[in-house]
DNA sequence: TTCATTGCAAAATTTTTGCATACGA
DNA sequence: TCGTATGCAAAAATTTTGCAATGAA
């Protein structure tokens, strides 16, 4: 957790400029909150945060953020749990991650597996489908939290 | 598609009458309409559909029998695709199944795999977890979609 | 300097709620 | 008949937009 992954801002920061977008301390800002909280947080919550550090940022922005690093495809909104009314975000990363939420404490476990590359293959070829895109979204309770609901 | 599932239908509602809540006309039509769309509407286009039917039906009505439902866990709650903004529901089967959503004709095509379970074993025994429920959302062009677009 | 971006306030959209009436059991 | 559920209208919650001022390149 909390990697300091300079490397993703640097290279989303890029993408903003290419499109002749400017990076603005609030966009860096928000991008920078997004990538520290392995980005599970929706707009609300993403703004609160955003201003314990500027507490000026108006939440507009944050939803005009949001939008704008949406279609330049640099964020991941997810659907993570049953009880997630709002949209969730991530910074996006090379390679495909799985999420497992704990029903119980929120907690997010990000998994990954040579079998979803199977299921993948499974699905291209029965339906003759191309695959852009692959989500997976696990509910359950976490190994701490299942050992509290059966106590001995 | 559109195989009349009354077997489905009168499950909810005698689920409805166990707990007490009565099954009205509005909340039969507004089951209905979910089990013969696979179910993958959000409130407002389940609210047009039916209103097709009854003119009268409210919106509010529409809302508050879907928190209903969901509450009685007769229907899920379905996040299927990156451009979906709104919530999906669907009408609770049995068995789990998964969705592949076309990003340019939005057709939905459901799919089930043993290599799911496997998955959900893996996660089980490498975290410890207890998986309650476990939502796959594939995204990509349907077969025909796919052909247009590689004309030739 | 120039024009994209911001903050602010107002509008639009989506969802929930209070209350009198209607209706299922 | 009795109370739950509905329709309606108003409120609450969430998201978008217009516009003058700001600030990145």
């Amino acid at each position: 957790m909390m990697r300091p992954n300079q490397a993703e801002l640097r290279k989303a920061s890029s993408i903003l400029r290419e499109q002749g977008k400017r990076v603005t301390a609030q966009r860096a800002l928000l991008l920078q909150i997004v990538q520290e909280n392995t980005g599970h947080l929706d707009a609300e919550e993403l703004y609160r945060r955003a201003r314990r550090r500027d507490p000026r940022l108006n939440l507009a922005t944050v939803y005009r953020t949001l939008n704008l690093l949406k279609d330049l495809d640099l964020i991941d909104q997810r659907y993570l749990a049953h009880d997630h009314q709002r949209e969730q975000f991530e910074l996006k990363n090379a390679p495909e991650h799985y999420h497992f939420t704990c029903v119980q404490c929120s907690q997010v476990i990000e998994f990954e597996s040579p079998l979803v590359e199977r299921l993948r293959c499974e699905v291209r070829r029965e339906f003759g489908v191309e695959l852009t895109h692959s989500c997976l979204c696990f509910e359950g309770y976490c190994a701490a939290c299942a050992a509290k609901r059966k106590p001995h």
